[in-house]
DNA sequence: GCCGTTTTCGGCCCGACTGTTTTCAGTCG
């Protein structure tokens, strides 16, 4: 099998642990940290380039060795150099970098002084209260050492982004009423719409004397407070996420924002650019010498910097900077240019409300059209419909399409892709659709060649429209199926159908890298909720959010076409 | 180990907070 991109990128994060730990050049370690990034966030696979004879050292923060390591992981699965690292380490040492308040110096440390070469011995040793003895190590950082260790696989998680984002906007809430508030703003990868997150930042701006910080660190929910400072402070709550607030006056509050939204290799790539130019970047404002240029609104970091302004979704150092300057970035698709929906259940499956329903509550956010996409009668549990069943709904469409003013209803179903790749409808009714949504809903452990060649089956079928959640994940609870996803993107593009993303925040499906990939490809990308009821349709803006992540524009979104435009559409290829 | 409008050497983002120290290293984001 293919070795992933993902698996590339950790073993370059494992040899810049290792080296770190050795107490190597530290920029030797971070070229290594670099490049699993670029390596991770590379929409087409390291492998199939390699195949391709392409020159790796292209790419971002790789060079001529990097290169050289990666075609090795490639064509042998195996890397030598990491296999010699980790020959003269223990096993379990990176693991202890993993533990708040021990970063490689004093992992070395320990290693060198009590031969501490895991969690578990580690524990012991802070049981028998070697720790002591070791320099540097005063009571409150062994403190927090033992904390950590408790805590360590718990504070792992990641939550997903409609978790975080509830907990930022509640907080946000509390905050606004501490006196001498300006202006508060949620920052961070919620604000770059990260399908997870590690924690919430928050920046504020007040005047002097407020009392935000008081506030902050003695809400109830506060479980505990990591640390207290006069401008920052981090709190974890009690639902388990850590929060970090900065507070600044309103002079730096651009700045600030824009510091800690981050991603932290977009900021590393802007500062290091204004360096260059004889400024400098931090979270104060925009400097050159002891001059002050800006800070007070984030335009200003890109202003003084000569480009455009750059979306906080797009800031992963991807290459829009490069986009930014040449001023040639993308429109991003915005809330407002969704026109229509095109999955939603109703009462006929697992829904829980009629169609009418399901269309007034669409209706009222302005929609021209919706697809009713029912279940089919192999997913049981859902109340799949059959033949008759189904016939009888596209009546009631029929219906209310008649009376309701304003909307349009397209017959459709989600359709179960079975395991040879057939649809679980018999032809006459899919051409009796409008359109058709189809998904894999078992079988989700095939291996990578036969899922794909499933997909690809089915979408010859001529009446197969959309794909849905294209890759089945479910954030936090399963992994995505193996599923060439150029090859179905290639054949979606061949055939005239269309890939879904899915804006349920435990789907999300595609990804950002996907959407990207979809671009590229030139095949359109339909939005949808995926509503069960009319508050779902509601959960939209973070299947915007994430398309905004993969640079998707008005253009490559189909549900922004009109009406009239959409059914052209539909007509021409399904003739 | 990467990179180059100062290109094959000599840099590599920047600052807050903590704990342990008498001026700072380590960690973190």
């Amino acid at each position: 099998m293919r070795v992933t991109n993902r698996q590339i990128a950790e073993m370059f994060n494992e040899i810049a642990d290792l080296l770190d730990i050795d107490g190597e050049n530290p920029f030797r370690v971070r070229a290594y940290r670099n490049a699993a990034r670029t390596i991770l966030s590379y929409p087409r696979s390291m492998a199939e380039l390699v195949e391709e004879g392409f020159d790796l050292s292209q790419l971002r923060g790789i060079g001529k060795e990097l290169a050289k390591k990666i075609a090795e992981i490639v064509t042998t699965g195996r890397l030598r150099y990491l296999e010699r690292l980790k020959r003269s380490h223990p096993p379990q040492l990176e693991a202890l970098l993993k533990i708040p308040g021990l970063g490689p110096g004093r992992v070395r440390l320990l290693h060198e002084m009590l031969h501490i070469n895991s969690i578990k011995y580690l524990e012991q040793a802070l049981e028998n209260g070697k720790l002591d003895k070791v320099p540097g190590f005063g009571p409150k950082l062994i403190e927090k050492i033992a904390n950590g260790v408790k805590r360590h696989r718990y504070e792992e998680k990641r939550f997903r982004i409609d978790e975080a984002e509830e907990t930022a906007m509640w907080l946000k809430e509390r905050l606004l009423k501490a006196s001498g508030v300006q202006e508060i703003s949620v920052a961070g990868s919620i604000r770059r719409c990260k399908e997870t997150v590690h924690d919430i930042d928050m920046v504020a701006s007040a005047t002097e004397g407020s009392d935000i910080m008081a506030r902050f660190t003695s809400l109830p929910e506060v479980s505990r407070v990591i640390m207290q400072g006069t401008t920052r402070s981090s709190v974890r709550l009690s639902n388990g996420m850590a929060v970090d607030l900065r507070v600044v006056d309103d002079r730096s509050y651009g700045a600030t924002l824009h510091h800690f939204t981050g991603s932290k290799a977009h900021n590393i790539a802007l500062r290091k650019m204004a360096k260059e130019r004889g400024m400098k970047i931090n979270e104060y404002g925009i400097f050159h010498g002891d001059e002050r240029l800006g800070g007070e609104t984030e335009g200003d970091v890109y202003r003084l910097l000569e480009m455009d302004y750059i979306q906080p979704e797009m800031r992963e150092n991807r290459g829009e900077i490069a986009k930014a300057q040449t001023h040639t970035l993308p429109h991003l698709i915005e809330p407002k240019d969704i026109r229509g929906d095109l999955h939603m259940h109703t009462l006929y499956s697992d829904g829980m409300e009629t169609i009418e329903t399901m269309a007034k509550a669409a209706q009222a956010k302005g929609y021209e059209y919706i697809a009713i996409t029912d279940h089919t009668k192999h997913l049981t549990i859902a109340h799949g419909l059959d033949e008759k069943r189904l016939r009888e709904q596209l009546e009631e469409i029929d219906r209310i399409n008649e009376k309701m003013d304003g909307i349009t209803l397209f017959k459709s179903a989600e359709v179960d892709i079975l395991e040879d790749g057939s649809l679980d409808l018999p032809d006459d009714i899919l051409n009796a659709l409008d359109l058709v949504v189809c998904a894999v809903h078992f079988k989700f452990d095939l291996s990578k060649q036969k899922q794909t060649a499933r997909i690809l089956k089915a979408m010859e079928h001529p009446a197969f429209t959309i794909l849905a959640h294209p890759t089945g994940r479910l954030i936090n609870l399963r992994e995505p199926y193996a599923v060439d996803m150029e090859k179905v993107m290639e054949a979606a593009k061949e055939r005239g159908c269309f890939m879904e993303l899915n804006a349920q925040p435990d789907r999300l499906d595609l990804n950002d890298r996907h959407c990207r990939l979809a671009k590229e490809v030139g095949v359109p990308v339909v939005i949808s909720t995926d509503a069960h009821s009319p508050k779902d349709l509601n959960l939209m803006h973070y299947g915007i959010g994430q398309a905004r992540r993969g640079w998707l524009e008005k253009e490559d979104v189909l549900n922004t076409r009109s009406l009239a435009e959409l059914q052209k559409l539909l007509k021409q290829i399904r003739p």
